[in-house]
DNA sequence: TGTATATATGAATTGTTGTTCATGTATTCA
DNA sequence: TGAATACATGAACAACAATTCATATATACA
């Protein structure tokens, strides 16, 4: 019984993980928080200013992001600058991205 | 005023079909079809009996899938075979995958 | 045509997630 | 120490998404 080239035996767990952290993703205010941070770290009234959010509400995101790890956190004063902290957020990023310009194209 | 390397301009739209996108890894359920898709195409009860799931969840799902066109069927006879019709799908799937095996690694 | 098989789907239910609002904590500076 | 600024957080609410269960549709075959 052959195997095709594009299979991997993962675990279930893995797999749970896996769609766990693309979640972080497939939600807009993140994915707008994960774009503007791919220019540099920000403070957390510039991200909400930027956007156009609420304090609250980037605050909120931030958190989940930060405890998983796509960002991190440096306190300067009274400001916190986030900034990404992970290798692999920009080449997802980008991966979706160009699947979805691609299929405006076509 | 200098741009970082990783920056780009994405309209909003973009940015919202883009995290659209992801949601679509981001359910277990969704992500073990997709993996199992990438050995090739299976029938819808194949799929359940592969995955355990009873057949109305994967019938659900693959509906998910199927409007954002990221699988296509094909009917033989009663059974409907699924299989992947992106292109980027294993791409993105093994790019987030990289990520956790990484990260599980330490 | 009737029955069995394979899949799809609608409605109800349940679980999850994002936002809002109010408030709490930390820092700066007068 | 008190006021202002920057950020975090908890609880309530609303919106959404996944599963379940029942049923509908389509095909094959006797």
């Amino acid at each position: 019984m052959k195997k095709e080239p594009n299979m991997q035996n993962i675990s279930l767990d893995t797999l749970f993980e896996l769609s766990e952290f693309f979640k972080f993703f497939g939600d807009t205010t993140r994915i707008r928080v994960i774009h503007l941070l791919l220019s540099g770290e920000m403070s957390v009234s510039a991200i909400a200013e930027k956007l156009n959010l609420e304090q609250s509400v980037v605050s909120h995101q931030l958190r989940i992001l930060r405890t998983a790890n796509l960002v991190k956190p440096t306190r300067d004063g009274r400001k916190i600058y986030y900034a990404l902290d992970d290798e692999h957020i920009g080449e997802i990023f980008n991966t979706g991205l160009a699947h979805i310009l691609h299929k405006k194209k076509g």
